[in-house]
RNA sequence: GGUCGUUUAGCUCAGUUGGUUAGAGCACCUGCCUUACAAGCAGGGGGUCAUAAGUUCGAGUCUUAUAACGACCACCA
């Protein structure tokens, strides 16, 4: 009987397997572990416009480390996780299928079998994410799963919403909006993202009423002219004080303005005039108020123009602006145009130029909401890790603007308003009224616009947990404990649910932020459809399985920073899985005999620890301290490249190669002593690599004989503990024995030994290293192809022809009595002694300040005086030695 | 225009409160299919930590300036 691993470290043969194993027990919901303090992680829900991509893929990964690690600590731990509607996004998306498949616009069709397509959508994407992550091995509690418009959160969004408003923090107006004509809806300000386009400028003479000279504007959208209602002027303009309060008249239309004085106008740029047109700009809509002027809409919504612009009417706006140029040059009234790129707003989702619009729209009143959010994040109620990023939030949400929370759209969360038939009367309230209170008819309207899909997204941490019902997860889970998610979305979603949050529950949603750049392509760029360079994750983890992706994710970055993603980088996170596979393997092999009967194991007591031993013991104690403490200051990377060292360089290169000659040996107390080690250890470091890497630890985790107390799953394992003992004089001897074992091998390979020749190699200890040294024996026989090793008292006992290493304490010599290149060595000697004397120069002189001796702490000083001592001591056995190499030539 | 970030080996990047001879992966060179692992083992080469000044006993790490690159914010005709 095989108790052993499959000889390959193959992960599509167990992570779906071992996931499913996870979800059956529930071990992913927080009633199974239940500890007394709570960590609780609502998870970004991603939008349900396709799959999951890098970036989803990162976020997940680093919610899981934290969920599995705070798992093991043995809090009781929620991981909520959930899809948003999004409502803009997912709408485009519709909209296109439904074109594609049937050629018919979403107004053909009507409300009404749009949304049963929208939610077939929803059905088919919302599941094929949940299925993406539950490929990437996250431990959220799918039986809490949520939808940012399933019958929760649509309470949520409705009370909200009826709260505001009756404090009077919603209200509904007509204010200049941004309007996309292709979306044909209002977008908020941070949906408008600020491209540089190629533009010109166009320099046109607005003539005189009265048949004068008029004056010069210049625009770079010079189909706005059609909704222009004045030209300012700086007051303080002497080139214009004449002209103002008189008429001038828009070209070729004939149509008269006044020329006014405001303070808007800059005089030292364009022409120091300023077309006033409060219909297509915030500034001239400021103009315009203050100046009294009125204003006259130009464009339709989609974007077309309107009956004033005459025979232009109905032209799309960039073909009139071609059209209308063309006709005022024809005419004369062109005066220069220059190339300029001009900052312009775009849609966020379809990247069309916005149209600044006036318009009914709703809006959120920020300034009430801002400023107790500001505070919370002062006192220091959130802490954004790593804490720059909290100055984009500051700077935001004290300059901020209200929000403009409709949407001319159908996906999406109603607007909870509704309007009687008879008398208009308006009345906000979460369900249609039956009586109009004004005029008492019984027939209304609701209004027809949908919210920003953020307004939901905002009420995420408590809608999620039961808000407005005070239910008990909402009680327990409230407030929760990180919010993890890319600094890309700070304003949209951060912001606006810590200011919910204070709103609603009194109290900020989440302890921190921990802030994570974007997964990028190998060369920098941004992952994006119309470059073509993104990856999918689903296809990476069928070539090397979820734990490499996810280790690559999390091993080798800056909090906060981009990534780049690279195959190698997954290809190097796999070899770190067959790595530990293999030595597991290998473990296991000594666990059982060849029929797979159990041999006897020592434990804690009966255990006669070899130095070694305790040497492995203390490291693994040391790291487990340490990586700890990185994990609780969310320092993932560090803690994961701690692990990664850990498991490679000491457990696999040194540690197991120690006990093999014990095993290969007939002491089988010693080997019960080594496969209690060895077991034990690996126990350690699979519980410290399993919310790096679930999967394969949890595989190997089934493999391993447990213990009383041990769990079968080692998702429910304890995280380790620091070890109570102390062996760090274990530690330092095995560490000069490695050193020694180095330095033999080094040489064997200079001189060229071939692999399988075993060497004689001599030592000579100081005093008070000896001990050390001779606790090495074993190691160096076993470790560097030794025939014997030998201590010496002094040189003299040493055969003539010798090659040796200067190492703190202790000295190694290998004789040669075959060829050696004494040229070579008196080189290779003669280096080290010049970087031995600088070494010895540049210690001598720390120490010889009298500042650092004095002031620097004494362990640091202690160490400095002993770094000396070790490299002048080095230094004059490398001297000893240069002068008999010298005599050999 | 404002704010922030980055600059460390050929490449991609770590480097925690300043404290060993600055690290890793990949790539490169040499030698090994050694019964856990060639997705591996052993050994090796390669860096004046962007530049300049400063603080300090001590700077990759802190301060200031400069340069290059990048991100975000911003109402400029």
């Amino acid at each position: 009987m095989d108790r052993n691993l499959p000889k390959n470290y193959d992960p599509k043969t167990f992570e779906d397997r071992i996931y499913k194993t996870w979800e059956d027990s529930k071990c992913f919901m927080p009633e199974t572990k239940g500890g007394k303090e709570h960590f609780t992680i609502v998870m970004p829900p991603p939008n349900i416009t396709g799959q999951l991509h890098m970036g989803h893929a990162m976020d997940a990964s680093l919610q899981d480390v934290l969920v599995r690690f705070k798992r093991m600590q043995g809090y009781d731990t929620l991981w909520l996780p959930g899809t948003d509607h999004a409502s803009i996004a997912t709408e485009v998306k519709v909209v296109e299928k439904i074109k594609k498949e049937t050629g018919k616009t979403k107004e053909e069709i009507g409300r009404e079998e749009f949304l049963k397509q929208a939610w077939a959508w929803k059905e088919e994407y919302g599941n094929r994410i949940t299925m993406q992550q539950r490929k990437m091995g996250s431990s959220c509690d799918w039986s809490r799963e949520r939808f940012t418009m399933d019958e929760g959160c649509n309470e949520a969004v409705k009370e909200h919403f009826v709260n505001l408003y009756n404090k009077g923090l919603i209200y509904k107006g007509a204010r200049l909006i941004n309007w996309c004509p292709v979306c044909k809806s209002a977008l908020s300000d941070i949906e408008v993202e600020h491209e540089d386009v190629r533009g010109k400028y166009y320099y046109f003479r607005y003539p005189g009423e009265d048949g004068s000279e008029g004056i010069v504007v210049a625009t770079s959208r010079p189909e706005t002219m059609f909704g222009d209602v004045a030209v300012a002027v700086n007051p303080e303009d002497e080139r214009y004080k004449d002209l103002v309060g008189k008429n001038v008249m828009l070209p070729l239309v004939g149509r008269v303005m006044p020329v006014v004085a405001d303070p808007y106008p800059d005089m030292t740029k364009g022409t120091g005039a300023v077309k006033i047109t409060p219909n297509a700009d915030p500034n001239d809509f400021e103009v315009g108020q203050r100046q009294g002027l009125g204003m006259i809409e130009f464009m339709a919504e989609d974007g077309t123009m309107l009956d004033v612009a005459g025979k232009y009417a109905g032209m799309d706006r960039y073909e009139c602006r071609k059209a209308w140029v063309k006709d005022l040059e024809e005419a004369g009234y062109l005066v220069k145009t220059e190339d300029m790129t001009i900052p312009t707003g775009t849609c966020y989702r379809c990247h069309n130029a916005v149209e600044p619009r006036i318009s009914e729209q709703w809006f959120v009143k920020m300034k009430p909401l801002a400023e107790p959010a500001i505070e919370a994040v002062r006192k220091g109620e959130t802490v954004f890790v790593p804490d720059r990023y909290d100055k984009i939030y500051y700077h935001w949400m004290e300059d901020i603007k209200d929000w403009c929370i409709s949407r001319q759209l159908w996906w999406g969360h109603r607007i909870p308003a509704y309007y009687c038939q008879d008398c208009g009367e308006m009345i906000v309230a979460k369900e249609s009224p039956s009586v109009c209170p004004k005029c008492g008819c019984t027939h209304f309207d609701q209004d027809e616009d949908v919210l920003d899909t953020w307004f939901s997204s905002a009420l995420w941490p408590f809608s999620t947990l039961g808000w407005p019902e005070k239910t008990k997860d909402l009680k327990t889970y409230y407030p929760t404990s990180v919010l993890v998610t890319g600094y890309d979305i700070i304003f949209f979603w951060v912001a606006r649910m810590i200011f919910s949050g204070i709103e609603c529950m009194g109290e900020v949603p989440f302890k921190h932020v921990l802030i994570h750049g974007l997964v990028r392509d190998s060369q920098g760029r941004k992952m994006s459809k119309s470059l073509g360079n993104g990856i999918d994750p689903l296809e990476v983890i069928d070539v090397y399985g979820a734990d490499a992706l996810r280790f690559m994710l999390l091993s080798g970055i800056a909090p906060g920073s981009d990534i780049r993603y690279q195959d190698e980088k997954v290809q190097a996170a796999r070899n770190f899985g067959n790595k530990l596979w293999n030595a597991s393997r290998f473990v296991i092999m000594n666990l059982y005999d060849k029929d797979g009967e159990a041999l006897p194991i020592a434990d804690a007591k009966s255990a006669a620890l070899k130095t070694e031993d305790r040497w492995m013991i203390q490291t693994i104690s040391d790291a487990v301290s340490d990586i700890t403490a990185n994990m609780d200051r969310f320092e993932l990377a560090l803690a994961a490249a701690k692990i990664y060292d850990l498991i490679w360089s000491n457990y696999c290169d040194w540690y197991i190669e120690f006990t093999k000659s014990r095993f290969y040996g007939e002491n089988e107390e010693d080997k019960e002593t080594a496969r209690f080690v060895l077991l034990s250890c690996l126990k350690d470091l699979l519980k410290m690599l399993h919310p790096f890497m679930p999967f394969i630890t949890e595989e190997i985790w089934g493999h391993l004989p447990k213990t009383e107390g041990e769990k079968d799953m080692i998702i429910l394992e304890s995280w380790p503990e620091v070890s109570a003992q102390d062996f760090s004089e274990d530690v330092k001897a095995v560490e000069l024995s490695m050193d020694m074992i180095k330095a033999v091998r080094n040489i064997r390979s200079e001189v060229g030994v071939a692999p399988a020749k075993k060497i004689k190699a001599i030592v000579i200890a100081d005093p008070g290293f000896e001990e050390a040294a001779k606790k090495g024996e074993d190691y160096l026989v076993s470790l560097a192809g030794l025939e014997s090793l030998s201590f010496a008292k002094s040189k003299d006992e040493l055969p003539s022809d010798v090659k040796s290493a200067a190492l703190p304490g202790v000295e190694v010599f290998v004789p040669m009595d075959e060829l050696v290149d004494y040229k070579e060595e008196l080189a290779k000697l003669q280096k080290d002694r010049d970087q031995l004397s600088k070494n010895v120069a540049s210690q001598e002189a720390k120490l010889a300040n009298e500042n650092f001796v004095s002031r620097a702490p004494e362990n640091v000083v202690q160490a400095e005086r002993d770094k000396l001592a070790n490299y002048q001591d080095m230094l004059e056995k490398t001297v000893a030695r240069i002068a008999e190499v010298e005599k050999k030539l």
